[in-house]
DNA sequence: TTTATATATAAACATAAATTGATATGAGTG
DNA sequence: CACTCATATCAATTTATGTTTATATATAAA
């Protein structure tokens, strides 16, 4: 019953229903979903743990990023995914997408290192 | 995302999975709900008003009675039951359905008035 | 019509979860 | 080694949720 209780919990909050989503495509790293949701990045970390905890994501560290992507082991957790990515929508979801993609156009990427400009750079892929 | 979050919300609580197991093979009003988790009625119709709240369950009022089944009215709620139906399990569960028996063997059955004895009785079916 | 019963609701309180701001850790870089 | 960057963690605070006690409502029974 406890891991069905944290399975529920976990889903039970918006900002997690948003990153489950901006996971839908691949992996991303803390920084690219911080950006992507426009928050601070304890508040990211903190939501990122619950998942983990819960079952739905996995961790790769790798230097000094860590990439999150779905874990899919698991039958209802890849089911309850599932629900949530065909059910959520509207404005906050696209603008999550937006500023995603904004920033990572930003982001140099692997092997390819572009000229530095005045924008933020983050991490590479 | 709203009514996504009110579903897994209402299913992020142990009480709540406890009511929807009680109610696996037909419908129960409060009074037996009460007697099989062993704990006060209000507690109880609280949260049978965020199960009803978030589609789970529908009620029926009946003289002074309210009972209360799963509504099978929507497909993703009933797939969330099923998926609580079978991995619920354990002490707990056990002891509400033996509470419940015990107290729905009090009751006198309709049409079949039973003898009063020194046993508390609540409804009639 | 008084009384009892079943359930709901409300207010006060308790507990749990999320948010924030500060700081720690640990990897890379100059 | 000193410094920066990405991320994690912690303590304090705020907010959300659940619990309790008391009371309201509605129906039925005496």
């Amino acid at each position: 019953m406890n891991d069905l209780l944290t399975v529920f919990k976990a889903l039970s909050e918006e900002t997690r229903l948003r990153i489950i989503k901006l996971l839908e495509h691949g992996e991303l790293c803390v920084c690219d979903i911080v950006a992507a949701l426009d928050m601070v990045q304890p508040k990211v970390s903190f939501h990122l743990a619950v998942l983990k905890e819960a079952g739905f994501i996995k961790d790769r560290k790798q230097g000094k990023w860590t990439h999150y992507r779905l874990d899919d082991s698991d039958l209802l957790r890849r089911f309850l995914v599932l629900s949530v990515m065909e059910r959520i929508s509207g404005d906050t979801v696209a603008a999550d997408r937006e500023r995603l993609q904004v920033f990572l156009h930003k982001k140099p990427v692997k092997g390819k290192v572009l000229p530095l400009n005045d924008e933020k750079i983050c991490c590479t892929r």
